[in-house]
DNA sequence: TCGTGTGAACTCTTTCACAGCG
DNA sequence: CGCTGTGAAAGAGTTCACACGA
């Protein structure tokens, strides 16, 4: 039986919780506190960690460490992937230094952007160039991620570009929704719109 | 009947879609092309639509302008709606220029930092404050949404301040999962979430 | 004919309830 | 006891199927 994507965004955020707690060198943890962390029941949280077939302790609740070791490899999430950022404005360039990104195991290798004068101006230790060698440089790095953070009118040649050059998945930041050949992950994070979600549900 | 948080995204999405393709002066949309335009099926659409109690003409689809009138007024998005952002950092200020916001009817009035320094540095045409000013300022001038753009350690401090200023809704972009009073409606925007939740269907 | 509107069927998720175990 | 693990029940959400109207 295959993982529902519910319950793959909310093991991704257990990760994410264990990953900070156990830095906090915390032990053991009960399903009623991670789910309280991650905004879901206890019932839902026991129900998507049995389903990966990984055990807790009776009344100890999880083991940090182990419980993270094996959510992150049912979910493949214990590897380091490399990335890359297309689109070098405002948003692209504090992508590029967000330190969060290497903490997490997600290395930004390289940024892209067509205007040579803007690629000219950026200082970061991140390598960056022209967009025209995304290709070039996402075969030669192993890039598996492409980052977009431009505006809507070139998102979806960016995703094709993406595509072509060969990552595993990619990270929409513009506001349209890119069209993705199968088999590559894509998801969408359009600002305008979390803030409508939001706003409907006022009052 | 309630609407579904389901329903909500998607008719946001649909919102938005709306918006853009209303400028290119398209008068009709049927079902199966909005639901291509948001990564939906054509029964969802029609589902989520006809929930609201808006009726399109038979043979023709929907007409754009009425549509997304009568989306916007039953989800409350046709009013405009003052926001802030709290954290100044590299993300928080290429949020306070991003022109998109404005033009999707969210309009950022103010920035905050606990840095004075930060403060004196911002060249944006955005008033820029210390934090302590943050409740003064949202009431004054009737914010309703806040931003947080801070690091994990200090979001909750920041959720709570909002709150307490009196702001409606909260958009999270620290990675930490904030809590706020029942009441207010927040949504968090993890971006190492979503670069794990991509990576774990990879292959 | 083509595309909407909607009850009904179906499928997927979540919640419940309780057995099991230290 | 307290907390996990899991089949079963309940609840949501999606898809289907077809009536309807231009």
């Amino acid at each position: 039986m295959s993982i529902s994507n519910n319950t793959i965004e909310r093991i991704c955020r257990i990760f994410g919780y264990l990953d900070s707690i156990e830095k906090e060198k915390i032990e053991f943890i009960s399903s009623s506190e991670l789910a309280k962390a991650i905004g879901a029941t206890e019932h839902t949280v026991r129900k998507d960690i049995s389903q990966l077939n990984v055990i807790g302790f009776t009344r100890k609740g999880y083991e940090v460490k182990s419980l993270k070791k094996e959510l992150g490899r049912k979910l493949n999430l214990d590897k380091h992937r490399k990335a890359c950022i297309v689109g070098l404005g405002r948003l692209g360039t504090a992508l590029l230094d967000y330190e969060k990104f290497q903490d997490d195991g997600f290395q930004i290798v390289a940024g892209f952007d067509c205007s040579i004068n803007k690629i000219e101006r950026i200082k970061s230790d991140i390598n960056v160039f022209q967009v025209n060698r995304l290709k070039e440089i996402v075969k030669q790095q192993g890039i598996e991620l492409g980052i977009i953070a431009v505006p809507a009118k070139s998102a979806q040649s960016v995703a094709d570009r993406l595509s072509e050059a060969g990552v595993k998945g990619i990270l929409n930041f513009s506001p349209i929704k890119v069209n993705v050949a199968s088999g590559i992950i894509h998801l969408d994070m359009n600002f305008t719109s979390a803030l409508r979600v939001i706003s409907a549900q006022f009052k």
